[in-house]
DNA sequence: ATATATAATATGGTCAGACCAATTTTGTTA
DNA sequence: TAACAAAATTGGTCTGACCATATTATATAT
């Protein structure tokens, strides 16, 4: 007789859920065990089984066969896992990320310059120094690149923000680009980011919005040459 | 013997998963019945349901009992979860969630003049003149204000872009923020609003930027004297 | 006494079968 | 043909059993 709207199992990850807020439990702590949480919350082993599953499949918790069941930390795998299957299903349009990207980036430059930070030079010097010796070198270089961009967005002191980023990132590396970078290329890459640190250096936002979107140029470019390809069916 | 590093449902989830873009199923196409499954897949109802389970959480399937498993939307809604507990966990500092927000709302203003995207300026204004009215009434105007914003970066043409901005939006929901707004505040905000479409309308980044930065001022000195009260012990 | 190897225990993983609840389909009747 | 009722389908929950891995306790050797 009696009307449920929301299933047992629902109920009951709502339920754990609350148990890990109301113990404060934080990541790693250990939960009771599926025993215990079948005579706590009184309700059969099939039902905390499947909460406990899909609590995990979002990343609130991890399960170690024969050892029991923690909170999960907060790396956000789980959203990637969904976008993943986003992308493989409805696919995403280069161009959207990169736009999405670009913004980030101006936005970072825009925090460190308007927060007034005190940004790590040293340290940025230092990864883009080893950016320029991998193009010196002919070595993987999108590595360093990528540790420049990244590093510069934790400057902006907001992890939030770091994190949203982050996952873009990750996305936007399920993408496969074939941008071909010669030396000469990797060069101007490289003194962008000399020249934009100079920007950020003279708090000068204007300056650096300049060449981060002169940074981004080559990507769009080949971007809008691929859609062209496109539409002329030459695939 | 046979030892396996990932458990049969992590397994059974990849298989539905790949079962789903094989058969190229888009929202709402129906999948086998749990039975079908069983046979099909070769394993226990039990782990069948589990995976499901999970795949349904995450939200790539919708379970509808007595009826059927569903491919589901693709509205991120499981994300929304996700982050919904890490706000309680973990909490979040308004001022990153309101710097993010900044940065978007700008990005979404670069972007559309950048690509020079023919802006539905009509229905903006429409959207804003309800605003207006709602201050003339003193209705919820909430509403009207979150509209125009939501509307503005629907005009970025860019669908992830939105999708991404929507989330933030959702989390920043989760914050209870008691910024008052007197009437005269108000209409400041409704006066800048339509500043930022002038700005638009002659294409002009740099004045609707700075329009936008300001509109976003009142939010922040709230924060920051939120902050300085949080520092004083005043709660 | 300590360290190591071994056995016992605890814990999650999988399987099978049963029954319940809601939905969908089928069949009957007005 | 439409409305209602019965049957079948489908997911939801429960129980109990056994397996695999991890942890803990115990025995043993040094």
């Amino acid at each position: 007789m009696t009307i449920q709207k929301t299933s047992l199992v629902e109920i009951t990850m709502d339920r754990i859920k609350a148990y890990i807020l109301e113990n404060k439990l934080t990541e790693n702590d250990k939960l009771p065990t599926e025993k215990e949480l079948v005579e706590k919350l009184q309700v059969s082993r099939t039902v905390v089984r499947e909460a406990l599953r899909s609590l995990e499949s979002i990343g609130i918790l991890k399960i170690k066969p024969g050892g029991g069941v923690f909170v999960g930390d907060s790396n956000f795998r789980s959203i990637k896992t969904i976008l993943k299957h986003h992308y493989d299903t409805h696919g995403v349009k280069i161009r959207e990320l990169v736009e999405i990207r670009k913004i980030l980036e101006l936005g970072a430059l825009r925090l460190i310059i308007e927060k007034n930070i005190d940004v790590d030079f040293k340290y940025l010097e230092k990864l883009n120094q080893e950016y320029y010796q991998a193009i010196k070198h002919g070595s993987d270089t999108k590595k360093y690149d990528q540790l420049f961009h990244q590093h510069l967005i934790k400057e902006a002191d907001n992890k939030t923000f770091y994190n949203f980023t982050e996952i873009i990132r990750e996305y936007f590396s399920l993408v496969k680009i074939d941008l071909v970078q010669n030396q000469e290329d990797l060069l101007t890459s490289f003194q962008e980011h000399n020249e934009i640190l100079a920007g950020l250096k003279k708090k000068n936002l204007e300056y650096s919005h300049k060449i981060m979107s002169v940074h981004f140029e080559p990507i769009f470019e080949y971007i809008y040459e691929m859609e062209g390809l496109k539409e002329n069916g030459t695939n």
